[in-house]
RNA sequence: GGGCUCGUGGCCUAGUCUGGAUAAGGCACCGUCCUUCUAAGUCGGUGAUCGUGGGUCCGAAUCCCACCGAGCCCGCCA
């Protein structure tokens, strides 16, 4: 949870004692120009007597409070405005005594954050990765708001993909070296054959194997994904996107714990007269089947058990998904919840598809574009503009641009809206990228390596870019709420943005080093709030801020 | 056919949940600014029937209905 001072609550409270009904939502900072905060009382202006003198009375209350600086009636508005050294304080102490602002405290929450989870049946491509993204900077956004969070990918090992991934192996590359490359050469050939066959039965016959639970398959397969999956990872690592824990599929059809699915719904579930299959018929939408006339487990099985697992551990789960698998969260809520009884929280996250101009993205017909592909070509260009302005070029500055770069791309995009993929939207540093963010953080970092300290300051000769930097600030903690009861980290990634341009202003139009202490200190005490704010929403966000780009 | 999602200047995005002060940015294009803390930047300009048509409301990009267009789902696949 956040620690600070709610001044929304506390302007509401005060109005409150005038009118009693002022919600929320009518108590904001002011999205147009009008004002720092304002109260929209539109509404009250027909129903209440006495109006104007109401409003008159909401005035003084508001202007007595001591970060408020003056307080104007203006139609069925009251705009109010702050009073900027009093926020900078603010601001200031927290960042001096907690080292962050805003303060959070634990909270004995655990959560658990379920990303990526995409069959190894490839490297990771740019459509996979807006899954990774997403779903590590909310693990961040949880973890900031002082939960204890594990990030896990679900590793799926045992379908048919990852099956047909294995006989094309063994097909084509038998004997041959066991890489990524071969793997994937084999499985865009099984698939041809497959189609050359007009029959999947080998990979089918495969599978039984595999449920019944032949060791050496089931070794062979996990073997072959965890050389698929050790490129995933590493591509992950770049962007700066890591797991506490990875759970594989197999474990659950193994362990029993599929068929202990079974048990616990068998008073739910029905039998095909075909063949014995078991499903759910769940209400206004289809039949799930569980378990197949053979015996074998499906998807759905085993990811019931999987968050049986998970519910075991933790009480919030979050899962990120594509949005081909919406119905899925609905069966998974509804017997999870509804027919076995959990009260644990979970929460679905579904993002739309990364296309390309010429269509869809596919491992298997190999138009997809690797992650890995995109990251070098983005070292590659941030490595040439610094050389452009240094003369020579640093790897390691090059690389958190690539990186920030990539994830920023995607993530500043809401999830429900498809992306096209265009290389020259991805390669570009201008404009509203993490480049740009990075480079008004730089700015910031140059100014304070050379202007000292800091030390006492007052209002004197205060300009309209500072007031309106030192409000924005403040205005953290509540998109950081936004954020988080959203689960919506582009929410940050906007207000990121925003922040940078306000700070862009600011420098333009406020010098720092050659001014007399009154004003350069506090310029200095604002940049330093900056900065802090700019490092923790950067780092929820995946950007890596350096001082020199 | 049923269900879900998306549609905002030439292109990309914010705002839509929770209706309110002139629809906010970016790219591209035209013009401006480097003896001044980093020009990956600044300032100015051109450019919007907010998919279409109805409705509710004092007030609609936002809510409701219909329609159009794009995508996804409707498997004993995952």
């Amino acid at each position: 949870m956040l620690l600070f001072q709610d001044l929304l609550e506390i302007i509401r409270s005060e109005a409150k004692k005038t009118l009693s009904g002022i919600e929320e939502k009518e108590v904001i900072f002011d999205p147009t120009e009008h004002a720092h905060i304002t109260l929209r009382l539109i509404k009250y202006g027909k129903t209440e007597t006495n109006f104007d003198g109401k409003l008159d009375k909401i005035c003084s209350d508001i202007e007595k409070l001591g970060f408020v600086s003056s307080v104007k009636k203006e139609g069925y508005y009251v705009n109010v405005y702050l009073n900027p050294i009093a926020i900078l304080n603010t601001i200031s102490e927290s960042i001096h005594t907690a080292g962050i602002f805003p303060d959070s405290f634990q909270d004995p929450e655990r959560v658990s954050v379920e990303h990526t989870s995409t069959n190894p049946t490839g490297p990771i491509h740019m459509g996979r990765v807006r899954n990774s993204v997403i779903g590590d900077s909310v693990a961040k956004l949880i973890e900031r708001y002082g939960y204890r969070v594990t990030k896990q990918y679900y590793v799926n090992d045992s379908g048919k993909q990852m099956l047909s991934l294995y006989l094309g192996y063994e097909k084509f590359h038998k004997g041959d070296e066991l890489t990524v490359a071969n793997l994937l050469d084999g499985y865009v050939k099984i698939y041809n054959y497959f189609e050359e066959q007009k029959s999947e039965r080998e990979v089918e016959d495969l599978m039984e194997r595999y449920e019944r639970g032949d060791g050496e398959l089931i070794k062979n397969v996990r073997e072959i994904a965890s050389v698929v999956l050790e490129s995933i990872i590493k591509d992950l690592e770049k962007l700066d996107i890591k797991f506490d824990e990875f759970t594989w599929e197999s474990e659950f059809i193994t362990s029993g714990e599929t068929k202990e699915v079974i048990r616990k719904l068998s008073e739910n579930l029905e039998t095909d007269e075909k063949d014995g299959a078991k499903y759910i018929d769940i209400p206004n939408l289809r039949k799930i089947y569980l378990e197949r006339g053979n015996g074998t487990s499906l998807y759905v099985t085993r990811d019931i058990a999987y968050h049986m697992y998970k519910f075991s551990q933790y009480d919030r789960c979050i899962i990120v998904l594509g949005e081909d698998h919406k119905e899925h969260g609905k069966i998974m809520n509804f017997i999870m919840h509804t027919l076995l009884g959990y009260e644990n929280q979970m929460d679905f996250i579904f993002y739309g598809y990364v296309n390309l101009e010429s269509g869809k993205m596919s491992t298997r017909k190999g138009t997809s574009i690797p992650v890995s592909e995109v990251y070098n070509k983005l070292v590659e260009k941030a490595s040439q503009e610094i050389e452009k302005r240094y003369g020579s070029s640093d790897k390691s500055t090059a690389e958190k641009i690539a990186s920030s770069a990539l994830r920023f791309y995607i993530l500043r995009i809401n999830p429900s809206k498809p992306i096209t993929f265009r290389w020259e939207d991805a390669l570009d540093f201008n404009g509203e990228t993490a480049p740009f963010i990075m480079y008004s953080y730089t700015r910031a970092s140059s100014i304070l390596e050379k202007s000292g300290s800091g030390g006492n300051f007052t209002e004197e000769d205060m300009n309209k870019e500072e007031i309106d930097l030192i409000v924005h600030l403040y205005e953290y903690p509540y998109k950081l709420k936004e954020a988080f009861n959203s689960l919506k980290p582009e929410v940050l990634a906007t207000y990121l943005l925003s922040l940078s341009k306000k700070f862009t202003s600011f420098y333009e139009n406020s010098r720092v080093i050659d001014q007399k202490d009154e004003i350069k200190n506090r310029r200095i005490a604002i940049i330093k709030s900056y900065t802090s704010i700019v490092q923790d929403c950067s780092s929820i966000l995946g950007i890596k801020n350096v001082n020199k780009m």
